[in-house]
RNA sequence: GGAAGCAUAGCUCAGUUGGGAGAGCAUCUGCCUUACAAGCAGAGGGUCAUAGGUUCGAGCCCUAUUGUUUCCACCA
């Protein structure tokens, strides 16, 4: 037996217990056919940025549970991965590589994808190693990247699959584009802020000479790609110029007036102009009255040479040219300050361009059917399920998904155009001859959005398209554990994917937790600078106190805040286990633990064992349920309250006298006990239980904690009764404690305590020490009776217990505190005598909740009967 | 504009099939009682946002209102 020191230091330990799970290979997933398996999915970290809280947060929650199952007979398997590829990350290399004085274009495609390896061997292997630290027992080494060749694989396999079936196609579309970064940016990456601009209200005359038609726009310089202007069909303002021509000014060009439900009428003057080019809105107009598409811009967003005039100018330059025209030729009627919301891009917040540009498209219809069936039948849960809601508005509002990206650091589309016959080949491999020509193929330089292939997760990390062992085993994997804010992209996509290519669901559960904010409530970001460092957090409290905060006082889907406070309590609770655990190896001297028969059990074993199994089935129906917040709850308040404040004072006086017969069944029991509680706290709190374990005999013969068994209930270990009579010993000790307090009295300073009870299995003997050590008595005695005379009377439901302390008494004091203790007990009687005379309430609730009002009203009446006997008697 | 969440002690939050509200921190009182002052024993503190409804019974279910947060869409 190890000697532990003094204060609780996770310093000391924790890098070595880490050391010796992985050396003893306890990470490492076996393949168990005898035994189902547990499988979760993790989000990929992502390698550019540290570890930061959200991350700490998923894979706290992840690695209960999975710690969870493996205590239960399960064998577990993580699905790790370390990075998406997306804009961010290839801005980061690329802002990498101009560190190292180097740019994209001077390296080419290849050298860039290179150096970004290496960049990502650098880093990614950062993120993991803080992940370690926080007691992740993942098996790192399975890590799968995005773009590695398995991950490639899966993805070509997928590309291929889709566009034999018709799901995907090439086709024209208003994207956002960002002039700055030259790409394409996906919807959810438009970032929109609100900026003062100007509406400009301009007019285009009628062709024919019989007017004009004035509308108002905030952005001036598309004029020139008019194609049209619209009215609502039922607007009787306008009803009569539906099908006239207008001339656009500056231009030129005869544009049509058509008539769509999209404009409003109340809005401005119920005229808008048409853009198709330049709006995604005017874009679907556009499609449907059949308006060509005029682009005016070239990619970095200045004006084509089509249009002399302005040509070469950005939009802004040539927004004021256009004003300045206008209105010298009379066609600006007036300008309005305005403000609205203008996309940008997340990334260098240049204001985005719609544009419209071919590019590769999936057709969501037919795929979110199956998807919203599976979690419409309950096939895949979400935890907590009102987070359906969201899934289900975005998967039956869904719109075709533009996959292509023009980015490097990613999968490549695997497409070959014939620049001589514009054929196209959909292929796995890595090149292709012109079917029809026979010329080389050109492969698109486009790369897929980071959710086409992070969508393959649950099956492309298990060997997927091969059919491996692994796949055969672990799929369909079980819990998701992610936050709120990825649902749409990743969550929804795994799902319609899994059953698409596997014809099954990806998992069944999907655990949804919130974001981690600061002490004022505010999201973390670098922007703030607010956010905490895990790793900082770690090394000053431990990774147990930081897993414990994550874990604690939380429930699913609901944001949490991360505050000093709160770690500090879990440090400090930490440092509370460590120092019962503390006590109780300073007072064994066994060297083999076993559990003593029930009936050499004191009464203090019976009831903390009886306590014990509620525990342990509270604990495992919460995990169970996902409800890992209240789960550690229940244990907190068991180790603190049960445990160490009233079991370990409990058994203080037979573990130091090693001449009690009892002593040596108070050391299992107590050993018995710290075993299960340690069990139960392991999936949170993994290295403190480990270290404490190591320290102790075993009752169950394992090594490590990590490969022991979780607690179950065991029903010879059930005793209620016994659990009812020491809780009045309990509740006695309580009330003395309380009426010394009230009094003042110092508890160095003892006192005689008799008791007066009918309760002999309660108050006798062996239960008289408890009143010693715990409620500062001199001396107790158990009586029939006793005359109360100068002595401070205390009244519970189960005794009366005097107190002689002559000199503390007032007895007016007395009668009135008394009295006043009879009006509460009376104010509840008449509260429970009235509610069981109702009898609607009598015959329409439950069995169950009556009797335990009758016992309340038993309970309160016995204690009504001691305060009158003690009021007569004064 | 559409959708959803939240509102409980001074602060941060628990409260799961509806049966008389809890924790941590803070405050106050008394304790260095030989595991722990990162502790022990106590105390005070709540019209469970507001107004209705369902029910024998509502913090919990329903409706409306107010405040607040988030997601989605983006209006020319």
């Amino acid at each position: 037996m190890k000697e532990l020191a003094k204060t609780y230091a996770p310093q000391e330990f924790e890098e070595r217990i880490y050391k010796n799970w992985c050396d003893n290979k306890y990470f490492t997933p076996i393949i168990d056919k005898t035994k189902p398996s547990y499988t979760i999915v993790i989000p990929p970290p992502n390698i550019t940025g540290q570890l930061h809280m959200g991350h700490a947060l998923d894979n706290t929650l992840q690695d209960i549970l999975i710690r969870y199952k493996r205590m239960s007979g399960f064998s577990t398997l993580w699905l790790p991965g370390t990075d998406h590829a997306s804009i961010a990350t290839e801005a980061k290399i690329v802002e990498a590589m101009r560190k190292e004085g180097i740019s994209k274009d001077d390296i080419g495609r290849e050298g860039f994808l290179k150096r970004a390896w290496e960049w990502k061997e650098q880093y990614g292997g950062r993120i993991i190693s803080q992940l370690k630290k926080l007691g992740s027992s993942c098996d790192w080494s399975r890590e799968r990247f995005t773009l590695d060749e398995g991950c490639s694989d899966a993805v070509k396999e997928v590309f291929v699959r889709l566009y034999n079936k018709g799901l995907i196609y090439r086709g024209e579309r208003i994207i956002n584009w960002c002039p700055h970064c030259l790409t394409s940016i996906s919807d959810a990456e438009v970032e929109y802020e609100d900026q003062a601009g100007h509406f400009w209200h301009i007019k285009y005359p009628f062709k024919d000479g019989s007017g004009y038609l004035e509308f108002a726009t905030t952005r001036p310089e598309t004029m020139l790609g008019d194609t049209a202007v619209a009215v609502n069909p039922n607007d009787e303002r306008y009803k009569n110029m539906i099908g006239k021509t207008l001339v656009i000014p500056l231009v030129g060009r005869e544009i049509p007036v058509v008539a769509d439900e999209y404009v409003e009428m109340d809005f401005g003057t119920g005229v808008v102009k048409i853009t198709p080019a330049h709006d995604p809105n005017d874009f679907e107009v556009g499609k449907r009255h059949n308006l060509p598409i005029i682009n005016v811009m070239t990619p970095d967003a200045k004006i084509t040479e089509d249009y002399p005039a302005y040509a070469g100018m950005d939009r802004y330059e040539a927004r004021k040219a256009i004003v300045a025209d206008l209105k010298e030729q009379g066609y600006l009627i007036k300008v309005e300050d305005y403000s609205h919301n203008v996309g940008t891009c997340y990334r260098c917040g240049t204001t985005v361009e719609p544009r419209v540009s071919l590019q590769w498209f999936v057709k969501m219809e037919e795929l979110a059917k199956p998807a919203i069936k599976a979690v419409r039948e309950k096939e895949i849960k979400f935890v907590p399920e009102r987070f359906e809601k969201n899934y289900f508005y975005w998967m039956e509002n869904i719109r075709d998904w533009c996959i292509s990206r023009q980015l490097w650091w990613g999968h490549r589309i695997p497409a070959f155009y014939c620049d001589d016959c514009d054929e196209i080949v959909v292929t796995k491999e890595s090149s292709a001859v012109c079917p029809k020509c026979g010329k080389q193929m050109r492969q698109d330089p486009d790369t897929l959005d980071t959710w086409f292939s992070s969508a393959l997760w649950p099956f492309s990390t298990l060997g997927w398209p091969n059919k491996t062992e692994d796949l055969e085993y672990f799929y369909p994997t079980n819990t998701l554990v992610t936050g709120y804010d990825i649902i749409t992209f990743w969550v929804s996509r795994m799902i319609f994917s899994g059953l698409e290519y596997m014809g099954e669901k990806p998992f069944d559960t999907v655990l949804i937790h919130g974001l981690v904010r600061d002490a004022q409530g505010r999201k973390m970001s670098k922007s703030l600078g607010n956010g905490i460092d895990p790793l900082l957090i770690i090394e000053k409290y431990g990774a147990d106190a930081l897993r414990f905060a994550l874990a604690s006082g939380n429930s699913p889907g609901n944001d949490m805040r991360f505050s000093d406070e709160k770690i500090e309590s879990a440090r400090n609770f930490a440092n509370k286990l460590w120092n019962a655990a503390r006590f109780v190896m300073m007072n064994l001297d066994i060297e083999k633990v076993e559990m003593p028969k029930a009936d050499e059990l004191a009464l203090q074993d019976k009831w903390v064992l009886s306590r014990l199994n509620k525990l342990i089935s509270r604990v495992r129906s919460s995990l169970d349920s996902y409800e890992l917040g209240i789960a550690l709850g229940e244990i907190y308040d068991f180790i603190w309250d049960v445990f160490c404040d009233w079991y370990i004072e409990l058994s203080k006086t037979t573990l130091s006298n090693k001449d009690s017969e009892k002593n040596k069944v108070s050391q299992n029991v107590i050993v018995y006990v710290l075993e299960a509680i340690l069990k139960l706290l392991h999936p949170f709190m993994p290295f403190i239980t480990e270290e404490i374990y190591s320290s102790l005999p075993h009752f169950e013969d394992k090594e490590s904690i990590m490969i022991s068994t979780y607690p179950e209930v065991k029903d010879e270990l059930d005793f209620s009764e016994d659990e009812e009579k020491m809780e009045r010993v309990i509740g006695a000790i309580r009330k003395i404690r309380v009426r010394r307090n009230e009094m003042n009295v110092p508890p160095s300073r003892k006192a005689k305590v008799y008791i007066v009870t009918k309760y002999n299995d309660s108050f006798n003997e062996d239960t008289a020490q408890f009143f010693e050590r715990l409620a500062s008595a001199s001396e107790v005695e158990i009586l029939d009776d006793y005359s109360s005379e100068g002595a401070v009377q205390i009244i519970t439901h189960a005794a009366t217990i005097y107190i002689p302390m002559a000199e503390m008494i007032d007895t007016e004091k007395e009668k009135a505190r008394l009295n006043g203790d009879l009006a509460k007990v009376n104010l509840e009687i008449e509260r429970l005598v009235k509610k069981l005379s109702n009898p609607e309430f009598t015959a329409k609730a439950p069995e169950k909740v009556v009797n335990g009002e009758k016992e309340k009203l038993a309970k309160y009446e016995a204690q009504k009967q001691g305060i009158l006997d003690a009021l007569n008697a004064l």
